[in-house]
DNA sequence: TTGGGG
């Protein structure tokens, strides 16, 4: 269902409040006296007519009696921010007609003895005819010229861009807000959810605890989930852009639709925060998830910002890298473009050289005592990287070591550059710092195989052409 | 009856 102008109302009876009686005097060819959303509101217990957008879409499900339902929030003028309508119907097919009460303040019921509905596009168009209408539904003389003024309001109005909404690349630990995002892949297991949003940004650049716990440093691992994606869905993934994890032990009911489609949504009063420098989405007892359709005004301007994101090859870089990435490391790889780690990961060789532009957020070995071992040229030394898209591990081969560290380095030196790859600042006045920042370095990378048999699972990266500077 | 939470 797209985006529509619905209309719902009920047959009047007798005894019924002023908006009923009115519409009753025209019996049979009723003239229905429509409410605004907000004077509705105001009227709890009546029955009363409204015609207004739908905003937000929610999932058809068996309700605990014997029904179907389903809920949508219409809006209009009067309330942009729009009022909940549960539809019931002992068929999904019919959605129907249902008698409209008040409940609290906030939302408004159809009951299938009396009430009706009718869904019309909410596109400005000369189309005045439903495409969608239950039963017991009559239009009226003046519906067509209500319908071309809610259909230009909504040009205007576009539902969606709510206060409450951040995105990926603003992102705040300890807050509650709403993101609207696509919904790419959604996982289960012991009823534990995961979903894989997007939103065409990227996520902050974490900050690291600079106490230099080595363990920590060493051990920092690649995602959150337990299990990783298979390359087949890994492969569905946008190459520039956060994938969000967003983590839940609640049965989201809109899943199913999920599952079965690549949907936008908005995540309703959600949280965030990081764990091992990656950020991670809660969906906690307080959220929700409303199915959104393309021509909402937030997915409108979300795809609109990614279109025009992804025609430059500039912002394709890590937008916290900008306005321009540190240059510690030389690289060699001059003539190529710049490649996101996910767009390696996806490359559908094997094999696979490409430059990019990361952060160093481990390494190991990082242990002053075990890094003066890579001088000896016996050892390699394995860095995880990482950009908005993923994480990798990739391994400066002993070989290389001379190179990548510029020269043949006192251990001194060495320990040095490191802290400088890992963003670890140098002790002043005031003591150790709290926290360490990985600087954005330019990296040439290639990916190989160890073993023919199995070429993903042995999958490999190494560093080349790239040289760490002073 | 159920359901809903700007």
């Amino acid at each position: 269902m797209e985006e529509a102008a619905a209309r719902e109302r009920k047959r009047p009876r007798e005894g019924d409040a002023a908006p009923s009686a009115a519409a009753a005097a025209g019996a049979g060819k009723a003239q229905y006296v429509y409410l605004p959303v907000a004077d509705a509101l105001k009227a709890p217990g009546a029955r009363v007519f409204l015609f207004a957008a739908v905003s937000e879409i929610g999932a058809a499900v068996r309700s605990r009696g014997t029904d179907f339902t389903l809920t949508l929030r219409v809006a209009d003028q009067s309330r942009p921010a729009g009022i909940s309508v549960t539809f019931f119907a002992d068929n999904v097919a019919l959605l129907p007609c249902v008698k409209i009460t008040m409940h609290g303040e906030f939302f408004v019921t159809f009951n299938k003895k009396f009430s009706s509905f009718a869904l019309f596009e909410g596109k400005v168009s000369t189309e005045c005819s439903p495409y969608q209408t239950s039963t017991k539904y009559y239009g009226t003389q003046y519906d067509n010229e209500l319908l071309t003024q809610m259909r230009t309001w909504l040009a205007y109005n576009p539902p969606g861009l709510k206060d409450l909404e951040l995105q990926l690349r603003s992102l705040k630990s300890d807050t509650t807000f709403d993101l609207v995002c696509k919904v790419l892949h959604v996982y289960e297991n012991n009823g534990e959810w995961i979903f894989y949003v997007w939103d065409g940004t990227d996520t902050p650049a974490a900050e690291f605890q600079a106490i230099l716990d080595a363990e920590a440093v060493e051990s920092s691992p690649l995602h959150l989930e337990g299990v990783p994606l298979p390359r087949e869905v890994l492969c569905t993934m946008p190459c520039v852009g956060t994938v969000l994890r967003v983590f839940t032990n609640r049965y989201i009911k809109e899943v199913f639709h999920l599952q079965k489609n690549i949907y936008w949504a908005r995540f309703c009063n959600i949280t965030c925060k990081q764990e091992f420098g990656i950020w991670k989405g809660i969906l906690g007892p307080s959220s929700r998830v409303r199915l959104l359709s393309h021509e909402d005004g937030s997915v409108v301007d979300r795809m609109k910002m990614y279109d025009s994101r992804i025609a430059n090859q500039v912002h394709r870089q890590p937008m916290a890298s900008l306005p321009g990435a540190s240059n510690i490391a030389d690289v060699e790889y001059e003539a190529a473009g710049y490649t996101t780690l996910m767009e390696s990961l996806t490359h559908e060789q094997v094999t696979h050289k490409f430059k990019t532009l990361v952060r160093v957020v481990a390494a190991y070995p990082c242990r002053a005592s075990e890094l003066r071992l890579l001088l000896t040229g016996s050892y390699c030394l394995r860095l995880t990287l990482e950009d908005p898209t993923a994480r990798i591990h990739a391994y400066v081969h002993k070989d290389d070591g001379a190179k990548f560290f510029g020269g043949f380095l006192t251990a001194e030196a060495l320990i040095k550059k490191m802290n400088k790859l890992l963003g670890i600042p140098e002790e002043d006045e005031e003591g150790t710092p709290l926290t360490r920042n990985p600087p954005w370095i330019w990296c040439c990378v290639k990916s190989y195989r160890l073993d023919k048999n199995d070429p993903w699972g042995s999958r490999r990266y190494r560093i080349f052409g790239t040289e760490i500077r002073d």
